[in-house]
DNA sequence: TTATAAGCGAGACGGTACGTCTCGTCTTCAT
DNA sequence: ATGAAGACGAGACGTACCGTCTCGCTTATAA
């Protein structure tokens, strides 16, 4: 989250409670203002906290969104449904859930946009946010095949190369519709997406397979 | 672009030049600066134009930033390369290619996240760049019924649906490779992207018209 | 005051009557506050500016304060009573008085004391505040001179010296007593501090001009 | 210098010479920096010692610039040079010694500004400095009686009314001269203004004895 | 040809947030 | 109990942009 001098032996710690009410405070301005009208001065002020003490642990804005940001992801988790399909239509339920909240979008869209000039950010979100839920599609992978609805990956980089995919595949629609086409990720939708990206997934694999 | 009121027949009749000269100030400056940095003091300055000039035309940065990116995209071709499968990828990796440019992507994704909490910008979004590029997908997918590798689409909502949803998936999946993922989108991702949606969608047809 | 490019055509002017509200604001803040705790956003709000209106007329807190108390000692007049010693009896009361005033005394020593590491600061308090007063102490012995009571002096490099002598010792008794000592300058010091300038002063030029 | 519990007997002792050292760093601190730009925090580090040692010790900023200038002047000393004008040349020029360094002229007309809005201050002035330095007149004048040169005093309390005339006058025209007009108080100058001194108050003695 | 009207560059205006600095206090561990 | 270390709440600093305004000037149409 922030970094210090890894043996600091003396001096007053750092208080443990700032840390959850500053990103508390991060994520309420988010949902009243939005991430181009949050100043630190407010988030400082609604956690109760002087603005050098958040300074103090975070870099700027940016870096303070993201780890506000990416709390919200950690409750994702992988229904156990009985079969692929279902799985994943829960679970791109859940995300697109997330991705409704005005936190989350306003957040994350905006320090994803930041991140196209700043390697640092990419870096953090994806560490922070993308490849702590890329566990998802693994889980389910091999959920799928140890029931059998998936055969086993005979090559790790194929299997890698795909999960990467999938993923790319069901982020970016999820968030193309909710953000830009503006239209909702209901069940209707999800179903549909779903089939085409499974039935694709099954016919790709074939075609590898015999390839 | 910018609207004035209908009937203003007298008076200095506005500069033709000054509108080309700052929408190209600003791809300058997103380029150099990125969307958090751009200034519009400074994009005023870099068109050789006072500031005066810039707010009578644009409400603000971000409808400046709109049409400063959307004029990038109209520059997409559908390619006429036989198949449909070739025809996807052909424009997949145009679609790339403007995504990768750094006026594209620093000012597309901010104002998108912009645009979650102004319903006005999101609508100036899909009218200027979202809806304008739709017809490819609604060109490829004649073209390639036409040539039989579609079937017809008896019923027109269900086009439309499936049209959206062709446009969130590609748009998203690129998008999200290139932004979040930070990977290239390079000939070998496009053909097993394409390679998905397109077997994805023939069994999602097959089952629709089935069911 | 403070300078401004000479010719500067173009542009909207600046406000003439900001000017008079921020030296009188810095006054007030001076009595209420004193100069340690006078800040330039509290000027700038009580004069009914924005801070930036500030920054761009003064350089900083020092020559702000230097050209507010200047014009309090503008109203200076050297009385014609009909004789040297109360002539200067009634211009030491007046300067007195000034110097009483919290404004005057707070701000004055302490921009003094800043310029003893600043000698642009010095120059600009030599210029506005010391050099425009020390007319008194010329205007005072051409008097004099007219009445009889003084010779006239044959050296004009003597005469210089003289009245830097005596401006310091005037000026340096009456701020001693009033900020050091914490005594008042009331007419009784007055006359004593009067009698032995003048009485040294006599001898002394007796002595000069017998040697 | 600083109170303590009067009977403080457990506990771990003040450390002895961390008061020489914090006022050696406020010296330091004063001639590199200036008191304006002098902060606590940088005196604590050069002295080697926390911050919380030197808020227990004094009260503040200008406490603490007090004692560490008021230990300039103990070295000042009244010169047995035979005659009165020259033991008041001689101790004049100390004087102009002293306040012409920096630590001194710096320290001493910042407190003596702030002390124009605080009694306890220009009380703790008065007592550290001023009159501790006031011994230097009435010891001259005691010799000088001695010697002839001044008659007895007959009046106490004018004895010490023209004491406090003469330190005004000295040490007021000293300072002047040196922070204000900025010129060097050289043997030509004192020489000067110690005849007028002089010769002033031997008229005023006679004027009195006479009235 | 003159009036009227809007656009134009320049730059000052009242605001707001920035990120940094110093203040004086508090909390920890070690002496 | 004192000391060094350093985090803490508070608040001023001087700067940068914001979006608006006021200038004097230019460039049009309409009278």
């Amino acid at each position: 989250m922030q970094s210090r001098s890894p043996a600091s032996r003396t001096g007053r710690p750092r208080s443990a409670t700032a840390d959850a009410a500053i990103l508390a405070a991060t994520r309420e301005a988010l949902v009243e203002l939005g991430w181009s009208k949050l100043t630190l001065g407010d988030v400082a002020t609604r956690a109760g906290v002087a603005k050098t003490t958040l300074y103090r642990r975070w870099a700027g804005k940016n870096e303070l969104v993201v780890d506000a940001v990416a709390e919200l992801f950690d409750e994702l988790e992988l229904p156990d449904s009985g079969s692929l399909a279902a799985d994943i239509e829960g679970v791109v339920l859940q995300f697109a859930a997330i991705l409704a909240r005005p936190e989350a979008k306003s957040g994350l869209m905006a320090v994803v946009a930041e991140a196209t000039r700043d390697d640092a950010l990419r870096e953090r979100i994806r560490a922070s946010v993308v490849d702590r839920q890329k566990r998802l599609v693994l889980e389910g992978r091999s959920r799928a095949q140890a029931r059998g609805e998936l055969p086993p990956e005979p090559d790790p980089a194929t299997a890698s190369r795909t999960a990467d995919l999938v993923f790319d595949m069901v982020a970016g629609a999820v968030v193309h519709r909710t953000l830009v086409s503006g239209k909702p990720v209901d069940e209707a939708w999800v179903r549909g997406f779903t089939l085409v990206l499974l039935r694709g997934l099954a016919a790709e694999a074939a075609h590898t397979a015999a390839g």
